[in-house]
DNA sequence: ATAAACCCTCGAGTGTACTCGAGGGAAAGT
DNA sequence: ACTTTCCCTCGAGTACACTCGAGGGTTTAT
């Protein structure tokens, strides 16, 4: 089965003009072209495209997937290396998950004091520390 | 307690820079500036802007963050509508986080690929059958 | 055979979030 | 007094990942 360019569009959800600029970027050396210079995609190359989104959908930069591509394409003996890099690559997603969920708790902090019942007090007071504090230290008062 | 721009930069990580962009692009109108024209920082400030940080590390963009802040410099009137734009942002957290570990799934695959004591004989298979493909369609092989 | 729907490259433009240097003033230490 | 260290604004530059249009060739359906 092959594909072009807009079939693999439709498959992956990238636009054209993000698959063209991610060939342009070395992503794509395996795909092939035909006579008349258009790209012809297979079911490989599909599955290559498939582990390049999990990489870039996980905030891989290109260069890197670049350079796991490189690698890819220099067959077995580099398994060492790409294991290596999937392996900081899976180390850092994890950290950015783990710090994203701690920031998330700053969000649900302040959720549980808007849907408090007693919300609109709650942030009088901590409006009016705030502009004590202001005023306290000859500061104006930006909250009216 | 007063904090100048150093500080706060220090205690938040941020740059100056980016402490000065922020205020630039309107996250930060609570902040005082004294006679000669500097930012001012109170522990009221240092809160708020914890606030910030976590809306932005968390992936807002400075434009909502600059919406969510105007809501709080009005006062207890939109706490309904922070609210809303909270609960949103929370949603898209979730959903995202949902995306990467569907998209780590894919990594751990070829992690296992790579770790396994088989992994020259499992990457030359998929090579093979790759390299099959593309002369069976009568196109180049890319993998030599 | 002709129109519609594809494809290509190239270069420029967009959006987002910084990041920096120049030019100049203010504050703190010696 | 003077040097160091800090602060300011403004405008330009950087990094990243697209996104698009122009100009031009190809394939497919009618």
């Amino acid at each position: 089965m092959l594909y072009q360019i807009k079939d693999v569009a439709a498959k992956t959800g990238l636009s054209i003009y993000t698959l063209r600029y991610y060939d342009q970027q070395g992503l794509l050396p395996f795909v092939a072209r035909n006579a008349a210079g258009y790209r012809v995609f297979t079911d490989g190359d599909l599955h290559l495209l498939h582990t390049i989104c999990c990489l870039k959908n996980t905030g891989m930069k290109i260069a890197d997937i670049r350079s796991y591509i490189e690698d890819v394409m220099q067959g077995p003996k580099t398994i060492a290396h790409r294991e290596r890099l999937l392996q900081r690559h899976r180390q850092q997603i994890l950290a950015q998950q783990a710090t994203i969920m701690a920031n998330l708790k700053g969000i649900d902090e302040k959720l549980a004091i808007y849907r408090n019942p007693q919300a609109i007090d709650l942030v009088n007071q901590e409006r009016a520390a705030a502009a004590t504090e202001k005023v306290a230290n000859g500061l104006p008062n930006p909250f009216e």
